[in-house]
DNA sequence: AAATAATTAAACCAATCGGTTGACAATCCA
DNA sequence: TGGATTGTCAACCGATTGGTTTAATTATTT
């Protein structure tokens, strides 16, 4: 159905992918707050320090976070463009879950109209 | 940040995953124009019947297809709420996407009051 | 009853996953 | 200088991934 334009969506391997651990999503919702070092974002998990490294690591690779290094600490920060590009995906199927409303909506305007008829 | 909502999404970590795939997202796809059995969702992708068996079952398992079996052929039907439930987790970041949008409008806004005072 | 078609089950494969540990490098501070 | 802090790298672990092949199951057709 919306394959022709598959390509639009190049990063959505990797987008998925990272959006798929419970971790790195709740690291994303703690980088929504403000940015965070990885250290910082390691806490919360009372996971190591190179779990948590590994975790940024994908969310970087998927394009989800932008690291930029001060000194010894690398502060994170929320990239939201692939998110959106995700949510652009998942928006092609919003009629399969709105459908009952579109039909609700169907009704109604038919209903309108044929009262307009009717004056 | 969104934290403390977050048992409301507790099928993402399977939505996410099936949609991680490529293949499966085209299944999707294709899922979106009718309902089609194993056997037809596999040909497009020269796979055999076990690998798109596999891939149905990582579908169903997440909740975004149920399978009816029908004498021989199992046919295979989108199931879009747990799409809306993905789309409803991105949209809590929709704000980070749409900042420079929503500075704008404020502008505006703070412009048409400023005019409404001076009429 | 026999042949064919649609699908699952089971075993296997190399690759990747999420996580650890230990060693190392760079930076800051006293 | 020397010690603490922040983080990466590499190796390893058991579990899971996406895929295959072969065999078995179930339903239809002839």
């Amino acid at each position: 159905m919306f394959n022709h334009m598959v390509e639009q969506f190049a990063h959505l391997d990797a987008v998925f992918h990272a959006l798929a651990d419970p971790t790195r999503r709740a690291m994303l919702g703690h980088l929504a707050e403000r940015e965070l070092t990885i250290g910082e974002l390691a806490t919360p998990f009372s996971m190591s320090f190179a779990g948590a490294s590994k975790h940024v690591r994908v969310l970087e690779h998927a394009g989800l976070v932008t690291r930029t290094i001060r000194g010894r600490t690398h502060l994170c920060r929320l990239q939201a463009a692939r998110l959106a590009e995700a949510d652009a995906w998942l928006r092609r199927y919003e009629r399969f879950w709105n459908d009952r409303l579109d039909s609700l909506e169907a009704l109604l305007r038919a209903e309108d109209e044929a009262q307009a008829k009717k004056k």
